[in-house]
DNA sequence: CATTACCTGCAA
DNA sequence: TTGCAGGTAATG
């Protein structure tokens, strides 16, 4: 479900609520074994009660609660994960986890497959184990530039470009932060670069092109408050609207909006990848 | 690299 | 019934 624009929709969305109430209950629905969240969030949420929201930011696809006390509560949504403050009928079935605020606020953490963990812990400790520390640069952060990208897409002595395949490393967190499959598609779209393109083959005017795309696809994302194909809802339930504004993705057999052309899909990089042969040319 | 696993619901 | 889905980690 959310990439970098839904996720910061649902930052935007939790920080004005939360921000300065205390955490009074926290409790984790369903018994035993429940999957994922069980194992990464059963050892911190007894240090919950207490500890008062201070701030709420976002890197790549994180949310993170910075807590009084030096704590930390992590949320990545993965796939199908929601903060609700009003689940729908159809969402309460899925909710895996209750926070209730001192004054009786609640925000529940919804996630229909189960993919969605959250961590709590000291804030340092927090960030290191869900794996944020290792993220590459965000491309929503003050001044990431076309630059930083080009030197991120070179190896690492600088000599030459990093191989491999751009729908890889446009995923690759660790390289760049907060890329999902609908974006990544976009941003090769609107860069007129095929997803299948050699990195160590990108020119110059390529890299440009991609910065510039990279910056677009994300912000228009936000703008439109996130892209809903399926599941994605904001805290209230709210659908985003930016599927409306998609080019390429999940557009396989539509004519191209640039071109005509009908629209490919084929698998890559283990994603189903869509793109326009013709106006988007292959560097290999 | 590609493939599989982790889960569940839904459309084909 | 099968295959697919916005994510990621683990495996070959």
């Amino acid at each position: 479900m959310p990439e970098l624009p839904e996720v910061e929709t649902v930052v935007r969305q939790i920080a004005p609520v939360i921000v300065g109430r205390t955490f009074k209950h926290a409790l984790l629905r369903g018994k035993g074994k429940q999957g994922v969240l069980h194992q990464t969030l059963s050892r911190g949420i007894s240090l919950l009660p207490g500890a008062t929201v201070l701030e709420v930011y976002r890197k790549g696809k994180f949310i993170v609660l910075r807590l009084s006390g030096g704590l930390a509560m992590v949320v990545h949504l993965r796939m199908t994960g929601m903060l609700l403050f009003e689940p729908s009928a159809r969402l309460k079935k899925f909710i895996r986890a209750e926070f209730r605020f001192g004054d009786g606020f609640k925000m529940y953490f919804s996630d229909i497959r189960r993919f969605g963990r959250i961590w709590v812990a000291d804030e340092r400790e927090a960030i290191r184990l869900c794996g944020l520390g290792r993220l590459g640069p965000d491309p929503l952060e003050e001044g990431f530039s076309a630059k930083d990208l080009a030197g991120l897409l070179m190896d690492g002595r600088g000599t030459g470009r990093r191989r491999g395949i751009l729908k890889s490393a446009l995923l690759n967190q660790q390289l760049i932060a907060g890329i999902g499959n609908i974006y990544a598609d976009e941003i090769c779209f609107r860069a007129r670069l095929h997803p299948r393109s050699r990195l160590e083959k990108l020119r110059q005017s390529d890299l440009d092109r991609l910065h510039e795309a990279i910056l677009y696809c994300l912000d228009e994302g936000i703008r439109h408050n996130g892209t809903t194909i399926s599941d994605f809802v904001g805290t209230r339930g709210e659908a985003g609207e930016h599927q409306q504004y998609l080019c390429i993705y999940g557009r396989k057999g539509k004519p191209c909006c640039r071109c005509g052309q009908p629209v490919r899909k084929r698998t890559l990089a283990g994603r189903g990848t869509h793109f326009c042969i013709n106006c988007q040319p292959l560097r290999k």
